[in-house]
DNA sequence: ATGAAAGCGCTAACAG
DNA sequence: CTGTTAGCGCTTTCAT
């Protein structure tokens, strides 16, 4: 009698009085295709059941070459975007039996290449990345191809490669966002972008010039202010809305991403501007708070949960050689939220 | 030659003319307890220094029985406090070879047991928890603690066990935002507290008594209000506040968190309130948002990212047996940090 | 100081 | 339909 250690197919095949083998099989079998009679099937079942066995993924894993784990890389856990976007991915790998190790980079931009290395070591079967920034280290990406992991990112591409990824229609989500500003009769209309790094700036700024386009409204660059740091908090958009404030304001804006809206809203604010009426803004994400913002902020929706256990779905898809080519790349539709932010035009 | 397997102690063994066993020695000695002669030594490292080995983790695990993983199980992901705590844990354990496994309840309170579940069939060496709440299934606790699986909890502690845990001195966190707005020259101080199943929330209830006497204010039932949901977003500010406006609001407002506070301004501002004028009000934690609230927020911080970082070093001391007694509750300062909210008095 | 051998729990050939 | 055998990569006696 073992001590008090954890019940393995041994046991159960004693108690059975089968082989070990037959009782692996059984357990393993989910759709019967094993031939097995169905009296063993059922006596092993039972005592598997009786005595609550739970298979060793360390022996499976080292016996098969095969982990029920696989990495997440995310670009700064504290974001509620970021948030919202692991809740996803937990869920539907739970539900597939996977379990994702989360880590995250936080500041330390450009140490993808350390959190790689960890889920490498762990033997991560599969990598997903999410809003992560290949500045230096594009290459760890060649070396995950090469030894056969899969990889997909979420909002996020290395243009270059080929790799399975979801995200946002980004430019539909700033036209709409442009277009709404330009309906209630904004003419002066500020971008507020992220840095170059991340891809989903450049996306916007198209969605935000073919929305003036098509309206006929004059794009002017000194309407549209770039942030440099890749940290996105609030305090990003409060600088870059100061810059707007020490030249000639715009009416209305459009920000990356909702936190961005908050520290915007905060600087024109201080200056003494009232919002909606003297500045119309509109937000990215749709975070939980956005709604309670003060004004409740009119902001561009991103399926964040949804884009999370899609991206799962597709990286355990792909670990499980199921991944189809035409599946691998989905551009969710973004959604209009609109609240009391910009109110009926300037 | 392997296909592109991974690379053995085989290898190196090979490589260096050594035995498997020697090789496992050297790598596994860091103190340079065991005697092995220096030459063989130095040939061992620098092959698999050349080689870049990694050892399978499977193999160790299965072998030794200890895994150097562990569970957290977190009651939501997108809060930001969590996010942040989370973020801790990731640090302090990544630094000491320790993975964490997360997963979180969500909406789904009650669910504890089935993340336990998964964190055990994982053969998770420990697990955390931060912020759950043991409403049905405190018999968990027991199975985990008969089966040696250390546990640690952060911010909420299950009464009736022993189990070590980190959290802020509650008491003293309200107290010092009660003490605050009496001073300001407050005397009806409306305190609004998360569910009875968040022991925090009797904390804090005391923490605001003990200041009310202490500057000899009458304290009054009716000044308090309470959320019954567990979700911990704006919205549960905003129904309480509500709640105070309906009857004679008080002139200052202590909330259970931040994201409370957010909904409870919100509120105020609907009813034609101006903060801090009509209504001061002061947080809870200190998320990186609050400053760039409307007006920036007055609140109590709670250092979570260093919670975070200790409750999880506690818990892998734990694991490999060294956490001593006295090292088991750690109690946090927390700090006021004094923005806007809260102007110079009613 | 070094190595041979055994075995952790599981799965996969291969027999029977 | 079932069982025997072998081995994944590693650590751990126990010899030498």
């Amino acid at each position: 009698m073992r001590k008090s250690m954890s019940i393995t197919l041994q046991d159960i095949a004693e108690q059975a009085h089968v082989s070990v083998t037959t009782a692996s099989k059984v357990i393993n079998d989910k759709a019967s295709e094993i031939r097995i009679s169905p009296k063993t099937r059922d006596l092993v079942l039972t005592v598997a059941k009786r005595v609550g066995y739970k298979p060793n993924p360390f022996a499976q894993s080292l016996r098969t070459k095969k982990s029920r784990s696989f990495g997440v890389v995310v670009a700064e856990m504290r974001n509620p975007y970021f948030g919202a976007i692991i809740s996803g991915i937990e869920q539907a790998s739970i539900a597939r039996g996977y379990y994702p190790l989360i880590s995250s980079l936080e500041n330390n931009f450009g140490e993808e290449k350390a959190c790689v290395e960890v889920h490498r070591a762990n033997r991560a079967a599969g990598i997903l990345f999410a809003g992560t920034v290949f500045r230096l280290e594009e290459g760890i990406l060649h070396q995950l191809a090469e030894d056969n992991i899969p990889v997909v990112f979420i909002g996020n591409k290395v243009e270059a490669l080929r790799i399975p990824y979801v995200d946002v229609d980004n430019v539909k989500g700033a036209f709409l966002a442009t277009e709404h500003l330009i309906k209630l009769g904004h003419r002066r209309i500020g971008l507020i972008l992220g840095p170059d790094e991340i891809p989903a700036s450049a996306k916007r700024w198209k969605g935000y010039k073919r929305a003036l386009e098509e309206y006929g409204v004059q794009y002017d660059k000194r309407w549209v202010e770039q942030e440099t740091q890749l940290r996105s908090d609030p305090g990003s958009g409060y600088s870059a809305m100061m810059r707007f404030l020490e030249r000639d304001p715009p009416t209305a804006l459009c920000t990356f991403n909702d936190q961005y809206a908050l520290g915007a809203i905060r600087a024109a604010v201080e200056k003494g501007l009232t919002i909606p009426q003297d500045l119309a803004v509109v937000g990215f994400d749709n975070i939980a708070a956005a709604a309670y913002y003060s004004p409740p902020l009119t902001t561009v929706e991103q399926p964040m949960l949804e884009m999370g256990k899609i991206a799962a779905n597709m990286l355990i898809d792909a670990i499980e050689g199921t991944l189809k080519e035409e599946r691998s790349f989905v551009i969710l539709e973004p959604k209009l939220i609109i609240r009391k932010s910009c109110g009926a035009g300037p």
